[in-house]
Parts: structure tokens; C-alpha cells; sequence
DNA sequence: AATGTGCTTAGAATGATTCTAAATAAGTTG
DNA sequence: CAACTTATTTAGAATCATTCTAAGCACATT
């Protein structure tokens, strides 16, 4: 565990957001100035394969990093993107049983319109 | 509706495989021989955005696209990420239980090793 | 102090996708 | 049918996240 390692893993432990990899070197970078791009990359791996972390897949943006390992799901407003997490009761087995083998691990986005949002289209509807 | 157009919505139509667009542009240009790769993806998008194909974001790999827009899940091999589609029983209606509010669109992707992936890798293994 | 191993670094390379500017096709109006 | 407008196509350059590479470091073991 070096100090780079350290530190990456604090910056996504720190809050509940899913930071890119972008985002996390350049927090990384406040407290270890001398961090190179490719040490990040290497380390989320890394801490990945150790199931410290998951990495959620991005639909043409940049990957982000959950905190968690273990699959959940995911709601994103259409609207201003933010990503709440939700959970399905066994959905492991469910899924097992649908595709009819072992899998590795999951990954279900939904798309909604967040209250915030949904508010915010019915005043500007109103006007 | 020009005959570029045409001949990737066939190419998608053709077959249930989920083709990446660098397949699509290969398989394309056999009819099309002047194609070219940007034409692919602008049309790509554009029979997105008509809602006739679906786009399915790649896990590091290229994206792939499907001939349905309705969503529906799909399972990946992590080795040479072949994708099949699934479906689980009212999934809908789980969903927007779970998240207490109607939802636009969902992603369901599950990573798995394929039967042929799990048999090369036993004969590798073997050697 | 010498050796080995794994980690880090900077920058180059990769590869899918997007952008650009010019050429072409299609569609529309006079 | 001609002139004009608009959308589409093309080739190649650009982009951007990520991976690779080669050289240098750090630390543990002898």
C-alpha cells in the first residue's frame, strides 16, 4: 500500500459521489502534487480487482468509481445526471435464474426524471 | 432515406447479432463500397434518435447496436464480448416499485464468461 | 552496500468516436 | 427544368479517455 494507493482510495471513500478518473487525480494531485495520470489509472484497477472499489461504465463520458463493490443499481436523471443508488430484492438469484448460468457481476441504469427536475418542467411549463 | 441510410438499417436488421459500428462499416461497404465511417456512426445516431435501433454502451470495448430500441437485458462476455439479449418477467413493474416513480429507459448489462470463452480458457489452462 | 521486485512517472501510443470543411445529393420553389 | 436551399456524405484530422512503455525510485532482503 504506497502513499498514492492511500490516497486514491481516501479521495473515493471521502463522499457518496462516483468521481471520474479525471476527477480523482485531480484531487489526488492537492495532496500528492508529484501524482502522474497513469498511477491513478493503474491503482483504480488495481483496487478494482481487490473489490475495493467497482467501476461504473459510462455511456460515452468517462467511467466513474463507486465506492462499493458490490452491484446496485443505479437511477439517472435525463435531465441534470445525478446518480442515486437503489437495490432490487435477490436480484442476484433472479438474474441467475434468467440467463441460466454464473455471471461475474451487473451493471442496471435506469433512466428517470428526478422530482427536482419534474417541478422544475412544470413551472416553466406554467409561464 | 438515402441508400446509405438504407443499407446500415439492413445491416443491422440482417442478422440478431449486436455488430459494432467498425462491423457495420465493414459489412456496409461490401454494398457500399464509397461508405464511409462517419456516414456510419451519423447514421448510427440518427436511427437512434428515431428510436429503431438501440445502442448499447461497450464496457471498454467498442459500443454495440441492437435492432429493438425497446430495452431489454443483455449479457456480456467479459473475454470476447459477444452480447445475447434476456428478459425477465415484469421487470417494468419491479423497477418502478423499487425506485417509487416511473421511470424512461433502463440498461441492464450482465458480465459473464461465455461457454466457448470458459472452454478455451480450460484447454489453455490444459496446456 | 548490493540486489531484486514492484510502483511510479512522463510522455507517447492507441482506438473508438467526433469534428471539419469541401463535395455531392436531394428536395423545393420559381 | 433551372436555381436555390438544405441535408448528407466523404476523407482525413482532431479529440479524449485509457493503456502502454521505458526509465527511474523506493523499499525490503540479503
Amino acid at each position: 500500500m504506497t502513499k498514492q494507493r492511500a490516497v486514491i482510495l481516501e479521495v473515493i471513500r471521502s463522499d457518496m459521489c462516483h468521481h471520474t478518473a479525471d476527477e480523482i487525480f485531480t484531487l489526488a494531485k492537492e495532496r500528492l502534487p508529484g501524482i502522474s495520470r497513469a498511477t491513478v489509472y493503474n491503482n483504480l484497477k488495481f483496487l478494482e480487482s481487490e473489490k475495493l472499489i467497482r467501476r461504473i461504465t459510462g455511456d460515452n463520458l468517462s467511467d466513474r468509481y463507486d465506492n462499493s463493490y458490490v452491484p446496485h443499481g443505479h437511477i439517472i436523471c435525463e435531465e441534470c445526471g445525478r446518480i442515486k443508488d437503489f437495490d432490487l430484492e435477490n436480484f442476484d438469484r433472479q438474474l441467475s435464474d434468467a440467463i441460466g448460468s454464473d455471471f461475474n457481476s451487473y451493471e442496471l441504469k435506469v433512466r428517470y426524471l428526478c422530482n427536482d427536475c419534474k417541478l422544475h418542467r412544470a413551472e416553466c411549463a406554467g409561464n
